[in-house]
DNA sequence: GTCTATAGTGGGATAGAC
DNA sequence: GTCTATCCCACTATAGAC
């Protein structure tokens, strides 16, 4: 992915901008009708361009898939490898969680969305073998609970479902009409919740 | 159904034998692969019969789906009937989630599996006008909400994550060999942690 | 209650002109 | 880069025999 600084300095449109509106469309209705549900023709009337322009841009309608997930795992990756950095001690968990949950922004938690109406295919996506995203969130849990002096067995589980509290929160604030920064919020303070408990059971252990 | 004049005294079984099976069957593939990925013909072959004997059982591809969806609605139902027989306090909101997370013995837990796997047509289906589905889980948050003396503009959401920890606790344990007594305990007990949150939070308000 | 055969539809994908 | 036209296939659903 993106690993060199740049970025290219400005200008990048023009050259992909179809294929980005595309991503953009596709990321919305695969979010809110699934990504089986939706068919191609309906991402390029979104466009205002027939199915077949689409083909030009993208190889398949996987491809698409492939290409919003791979911006999302990125993020993960990134978040890996900055935890490799970082000394080992029981407090990292916290600060890795909260980092992680935090670091979503409202613009980011459409990403989110689109992985809670898609688990099935964010699972599969994530156990995949094309090598790619072999950084996911259950390595990540892995790295964290490793940092736990006494790991309990149901302590993986806590530490999973705090750092997917994020999805939690937005899959519960659906058909709400929630603030986005109270989605981000809540899901903060319901991750430092899950977090005490894990730590309140390393004590007793 | 009603060929009778005689002799059926007690097995009633084989009547909709085949019925039931398609309903675990399908149960069980809506779940892995989820609903628009799982043709009839694969339910079929797993049930030793074709895809056309499938429909003497069923009109449709999506009233096998109702039949499984209605099922699971029927628990929520009965939690929110039991919940208006009881008096009104702060103390039946933790009652009341504890007493939903808890209902679920293992083999139950297939039904969140699937709800959790198909989150779209979960939503859908609960809003679905067709009558039967009325009291959802957005109903009984809603009704646990009113319970607080100072509700909080996140506290709803809170309420939401709670009752939907068990959700969440199966979809963080999706892909692990998680046991299914381990889920539903620290289910439970991520509930409850969610609950003291609330209620840390009505001292303050 | 199950079968074979088939209708009918819609979707992903390709060919080739402009 | 976008179009029209088309292919191919898989799926839902139906018809009618046994």
């Amino acid at each position: 992915m993106g690993t060199d600084s740049g970025e290219r300095v400005i200008v990048r449109r023009g050259g992909d901008h179809t294929r980005r509106q595309a991503q953009r469309v596709a990321l919305e209705l695969f979010t809110s009708q699934g990504y089986e549900a939706t068919p191609l023709r309906q991402i390029a009337e979104a466009l205002g361009i027939t199915k077949a322009s689409l083909y030009y841009h993208f190889p398949s309608k996987e491809a698409i898939l492939r290409s919003l997930f791979e911006d999302r795992a990125a993020e993960a990756e990134d978040l890996v490898a900055w935890l490799r950095t970082q000394p080992r001690s029981p407090e990292l968990l916290e600060t890795a969680v909260l980092r992680w949950v935090e670091s979503f922004s409202a613009d980011k938690l459409q990403g989110i969305r689109f992985m809670a109406a898609n688990p099935l295919i964010a699972r599969a996506m994530s156990s995949a073998e094309g090598g790619r995203v072999g950084a996911n969130l259950t390595a990540l849990a892995d790295e964290l609970v490793a940092l736990l002096p006494s790991p309990g067995p149901t302590d993986g589980l806590l530490v999973r479902m705090s750092i997917l509290s994020i999805n939690a929160a937005v899959e519960a604030a659906a058909g709400t009409d929630t603030d986005d920064g109270d989605i981000i919020t809540t899901a903060a303070a319901a991750a430092r919740a899950l977090l005490r408990l894990i730590m309140a059971g390393q004590d007793r252990g």
